[in-house]
DNA sequence: TAGATTGTTAATCGATTAACAATC
DNA sequence: TAGATTGTTAATCGATTAACAATC
């Protein structure tokens, strides 16, 4: 059954990833799956898989495994993705227009109500069907149209002004793609895409395997010279 | 000194952030910091943060600290971000095309030289100097231009195809948006940003405040009824 | 030199994996 | 019922924090 015990934050960035593979599996028409299926499949460890699932309450049956479509439920409900979010795009530049016309986030469940931004040029223009307004009335719209998440899309000097705004309108969640730290109040939900920081965690990866190959390359010249 | 041992993850996934804050620090001319003081600006423990360090070598110096602008240039080249890198965005849709533009990369060496797709209609499209092309000729394309990351922005069931031909071409490092898991040779690194999978992470975190406030109002509630 | 702060070892904490009794 | 597989406790592993000797 469900604990009341804190989850921690590792658990939680599996969840969409289980997610994930259980829409691939109803789609084949898998209907159900045993924890060491699922560990063969998504590559975690079927202890992982059970104890996992077990921070939110016993969804197997034993001697039998998982409804592939129950376990989907349930997790999809954990995610709260059985309920519509509406958002706003703040800062209508590259990044928050691509956001705006992608699709993809609407079909899950996450609308995109409206964009703002402070430049003359950009607002009153239509992205797909959603507008651009004037963040001047930012606030208001907010607290009218009962916005839930603010998507910061802002260079990294106007970021937190604008977390601060949008806190104070009552958004329940930021998502940040601004390339800085910001602070918000508690009962706000924080979440955030460093797209630089993931960028150079990249480069180190690649660099660290050039490295390996080039030490490995230099023991076997070593290891042929010793030999001749 | 500079050690060996594999180095763990979570401590590549933190020094963007703290290159980040050095850059910070610079910019206010803050010339030397001690693990404490840098502690309190970014929030881990000067425990941690000395670690973490000497992880790659004895950066600082005992009784004084850490020269800003020294730590800055180390962790840089740990990183890589001393070089030069070559990309190229494979599917020009929404994502792809605000990758292209985003001139924040490009300022931190990282040079978006094309963009592909299979779609005639944007073929021949210029993306702020960005031009896409034929995907048909990418393989040849990142032979002859040298490129070291492909980033992938194509839809779920195209990304593993796309994986498979960048790495065949000559990648060193992939970058993955599709919303999907791939995978690539051992010689290849990987990096994913999973938005959706970020978003159903925020909604978790938005659900689970609401429901800490929840349980909180109905004690007070009932607190108060025992009291009357 | 005395004070400050690192580099590094030891202790703690938390997350993952293994084991197995419960049970379908 | 016997076999399979869960739910859950115990053991292990790894990462973080604390402590302190080294040293600038």
């Amino acid at each position: 059954m469900a604990k009341n015990a804190k989850i921690s934050n590792a658990v939680i960035k599996r969840l969409p990833r289980y997610r994930r593979y259980l829409i691939e599996l109803k789609k084949k028409g898998v209907e159900k799956i045993s924890s060491k299926e699922f560990s063969n499949l998504i590559g975690y460890t079927a202890s992982q898989i059970r104890q996992d699932l077990n921070n939110f309450g016993g969804f197997g049956q034993q001697g039998y495994g998982y409804s592939v479509d129950g376990l989907y439920k349930e997790i999809s409900a954990i995610l709260g993705l059985d309920k519509e979010y509406r958002m706003v795009i703040v800062g209508a530049g590259n990044l928050g227009q691509a956001i705006a016309k992608y699709t993809h986030f609407h079909k899950q469940g996450f609308k995109v109500c409206a964009a703002f931004d402070i430049n003359p040029n950009l607002i009153g223009k239509d992205l797909d069907g959603i507008e651009i307004l004037d963040y001047e009335n930012i606030v208001e719209y907010v607290e009218e149209e009962e916005i839930d998440i603010g998507i910061i899309c802002v260079n990294r000097d106007n970021a937190q002004e604008v977390a601060d705004k949008l806190s104070f309108a009552g958004v329940k969640g930021i998502w940040n793609f601004a390339p800085t730290d910001i602070e918000v109040p508690s009962h706000v939900a924080l979440e955030v895409v460093h797209l630089s920081d993931s960028l150079h965690s990249l480069a180190y990866h690649m660099n660290d395997i050039q490295k390996k190959e080039a030490a490995a390359e230099e023991l076997r010249r070593s290891d042929k010279s010793a030999r001749d």
